[in-house]
DNA sequence: TCTTAAACGAGACGGTACGTCACGTCTTGTA
DNA sequence: TACAAGACGTGACGTACCGTCTCGTTTAAGA
């Protein structure tokens, strides 16, 4: 007797998944989201525009902000991948200031490229409201980054640079939420200018010395 | 010269509008938001709710994110008639890191308040994709609040207690932002400690003095 | 406490209708089925042609077929409006089998009308394997004018013509039944000279005489 | 000259097919249509159930009605094998009533049979419409059916049972084509008592002798 | 106090996108 | 090379909301 009703929601099979079609769907709901916004962005216009089926969608992904996010991984790996084999660590030229600084303009610098910005954004946003996109986006874009500065504040630590007693993980949010919420809430404009002087401010406080 | 074309677009007559459909839509908005989620929320759901047509919302409000705002202002605003007269300041106690730990205690319950969490977090997640709500949203709610740090702030710099070529206004969001992205995100915990953390940090820096 | 789940399946009201739409999605209903066949009209195409979103076809009938079948009720009524006030009954000249001659003639002429053609082959295709839908067709459709048929021959037995113990709804099928069947499964051609003959064989029988 | 362009569309290796594949989609084709109707019965449903590929349907059949008719055959001649020799014809008792009559009844219970039920109502529904499988349906099944009538009709005609102007191919209709019609479109009961009055009145005429 | 024009509730309308289903084709690995 | 399996592009399904547009029915202003 063969089984008639429960749904079979068996998993599709990946070695046989069109690597094409993959590519083009991530061209295609990247290049959406730049031209017309997140929200006017749909699954069913991202399909058109790669010329793929709605299907091909939904078998490998769940939701609109789940494409973009993969999309955006991608975009990611690739960019990095073409910046070269700069290594995923921040400098230890032994100046921390400069170092952070350095690190911090590059930031801006890509905050302010025009293919990560709408992207991003929109993702930042939809995982906002969407716990578990929101998790995945911090784990496994953010954190990462994060990593880096507790790697550079504990070498800092190390050398003398930093109070010993301080948490490097709530240390580097003294310069890099700033720039974060400037950059997300549009509540203030961002400039080296402005991320030296958070580097500045972070390190040395606001009590006179 | 009587009005001959134009299709006749004149805005509603304020005087006659339904003051109950306009709190029954509010209160709607806010449980909707409460209980489904912003996304689940529609114009169509908070009217069946309200018990009110349609066109009553669209006469008066431009889109779900509009009336979501303009309702949790009027939450905010109630809230704060509730929470009785204590002015729109913060203490100065004299004790600057005191004063400022206070209030950052006081903004962590408010965060975790459930009545303002949904509505505020879609609120905030609109804003970083709609520009125009963005701005609005910030210069409402956020910015009136951040104007209460620059005031302490200054107070302190005229006190000795801060640098005077401190800049007040990136100065605070040495420990304002940290908090503000920790919530949004859920980067971190958050909680008492963790502020008063910042507020340490920011004012004495990372160096060793 | 307002209702949430029971997904309120109220009737549309009936006294707002648009009638402009309902004449629309009729005709272009009919027009698909001419054009393009039972098979390959479709809901999406039918609301296109009418200029009509899918949700105002979805509120008043319950599937293609529904439509089809009022819009073919509709032009019936039109056509029976059109040819005039001839009533609905079989001339009585007192020569019945000249008479019944008259009428089939008649409905050959209608059978091959290619305006009726595609839609009623549809209906009655759709007819056999929807069991609703085949009673309404056969009961609003079929069954009135075979009562016609069974008043005529009720008039030729109190003239003596037919005999007494033969059962009129029975008996018109003899030469209506072998028409119908012709026609629906072309088992073979449809003419004047063909029903003038089954009137002959059904009027006087097989065995000689 | 070997081949060169034309797709090479060779149709299939008869001698490689796999007879268990065949019974096996023989068989859940007939089972879907009697379980869930012919509408919803689709070819992936017949595939999975059979345990079968898609492409081998296609590969061998032209469409979901190619492949019930072809079921629906082997269901016939599988029913005919089944009971037996009774060779194709109708009897010759020298009474054409009695013998009428009793293949009459014994069409009725085939149309009775749910075995039979939904597939042949299926596909009748089918040729209605789709006039090539029309075709088919009718001169592979319903046309030898037919012949027996035609050929017992014409030993009548030379025992002067029936008078020798008569046409057998149309008279036949007089009794076959009402049964087919209640059966078909639900137009009337169907019973032994039903299909001897056709035969009586067929054979007799309406008109007083 | 009565008139009357507005705001109102209700909801039908033309649309767009949703997420699902089945189509018929094509590819991959097995027998 | 026929086959089981199933991914693919395609297109229709029926549903949910969108924002606009009538419909009567309150309702509050001013005549």
């Amino acid at each position: 007797m063969p089984k008639q009703s429960a749904p079979d929601k068996r998993p599709p099979d990946t070695a046989r998944r069109s690597e094409k079609s993959r590519r083009a769907i991530y061209d295609a709901a990247l290049a959406l989201v730049a031209e017309v916004g997140y929200p006017r962005t749909t699954i069913e216009g991202i399909a058109a525009r790669a010329g793929v089926g709605k299907q091909t969608i939904y078998r490998w992904w769940s939701s609109k902000a789940d494409v973009l996010m993969e999309a955006f991984f991608d975009l990611s790996a690739q960019a990095a991948q073409d910046a070269g084999q700069q290594p995923y660590t921040i400098p230890d030229t032994g100046d921390l200031a400069a170092d952070l600084k350095a690190v911090l303009r590059a930031t801006v610098d890509e905050l302010k490229d025009p293919r990560f910005e709408a992207p991003s954004r929109a993702l930042a946003a939809e995982g906002l409201v969407d716990e578990e996109l929101g998790r995945r986006f911090v784990t496994k874009l953010l954190e990462p980054s994060l990593q880096l500065y507790v790697d550079r504040l504990r070498a800092a630590q190390d050398a003398g640079q930093v109070r010993p007693e301080i948490d490097p993980r709530i240390a580097l949010e003294l310069f890099v939420s700033p720039l974060a919420q400037r950059w997300l809430q549009h509540t203030g404009p961002i400039s080296y200018e402005y991320t030296d002087t958070l580097v500045d401010y972070a390190l040395h406080g606001l009590a006179p010395r």
